[in-house]
DNA sequence: ATCGTTAATCGTCGATATACGATAAAATAA
DNA sequence: TTATTTTATCGTATATCGACGATTAACGAT
C-alpha cells in the first residue's frame, strides 16, 4: 500500500525543471561538485543550492561535504523505490477505459 | 531526449495526495464520475472539481460529459509515457555511488 | 592571522497553489 | 415550466514556491 503523503512529496520535488535538469546531469556524471551543477544552469549559486536542498529533503540525491565543497550524488535505492510506487499506485490499468 | 519541461508539469500533478488518491481511485475502479470521487474524499465538490482539472489538464486522466455527469477515467497511454520518461531520466544509475 | 574559494542560509518580492462558499450552467424529473 | 441533481467556475483568503542579492560559514592556501 502506498503512502500518498510521501510520494507526493517525492513527485514535488521533480516537478520542477531545474531539478530534474540537476537530477539528469548527475545520472549521466554521477557525483558532482556544486559548482558543477551551478555551472550546467542558468540560475543564481543560491536558486541552485536551494533546488539541491529540496532534492536532498525529498531523499531523492545525497549530498557530503567534502571540504568546502559539497559533492552531490543520486539517491539510488530512493529513486527505484520511487519508480516502484508509480507503478503499484497505477496497478494493472486493465479495467480502465 | 526528455522534455523536461513536459515531465515536469506532469510530475506537478502527482505532486499533491489528493490528486494521488484521485488516480488511485480512478486505477481501482475504472471509470469514476465526478460525485463518486468527491465522496471518497474529506474535500469539497470545488476543491475535488479543481483537482480533476489539475489532471485532466496535464494529460494524465480524460473526462466526458454524460448527461448532467461527468466520467473521469485514467489515460492510459499518458501513465505509461510518464513512467518510460522517468526510467530514461535516471538511464542506467550505473555510475552513481 | 588574513585572504580567496565554495556553498548554505537569510530576507524579500512576485507568482502560483490550495481550499472553500457561492454561484452558474446543463441536463433530467416532476 | 419549475424544481432537482450534478458539476464547473468565480471570487477570495491564506500558504507555499521560485528567484535572487547579500550575507554567513567553513575550509584551504599564503
Amino acid at each position: 500500500m502506498v503512502n500518498l503523503e510521501s510520494l507526493a512529496v517525492a513527485c514535488k520535488a521533480l516537478s520542477h525543471p531545474a531539478r530534474l535538469a540537476i537530477l539528469r546531469t548527475l545520472a549521466q556524471r554521477g557525483a558532482c561538485v556544486c559548482g558543477e551543477i551551478v555551472d550546467t544552469m542558468p540560475l543564481s549559486q543560491a536558486t541552485v543550492s536551494q533546488h539541491l536542498k529540496i532534492l536532498k529533503n525529498a531523499g531523492l540525491i545525497t549530498g557530503e561535504i567534502d571540504g568546502p565543497r559539497s559533492c552531490y550524488c543520486i539517491n539510488v535505492e530512493q529513486v527505484r523505490t520511487l519508480g516502484k510506487e508509480i507503478e503499484q499506485l497505477f496497478g494493472s490499468l486493465d479495467n480502465c477505459c
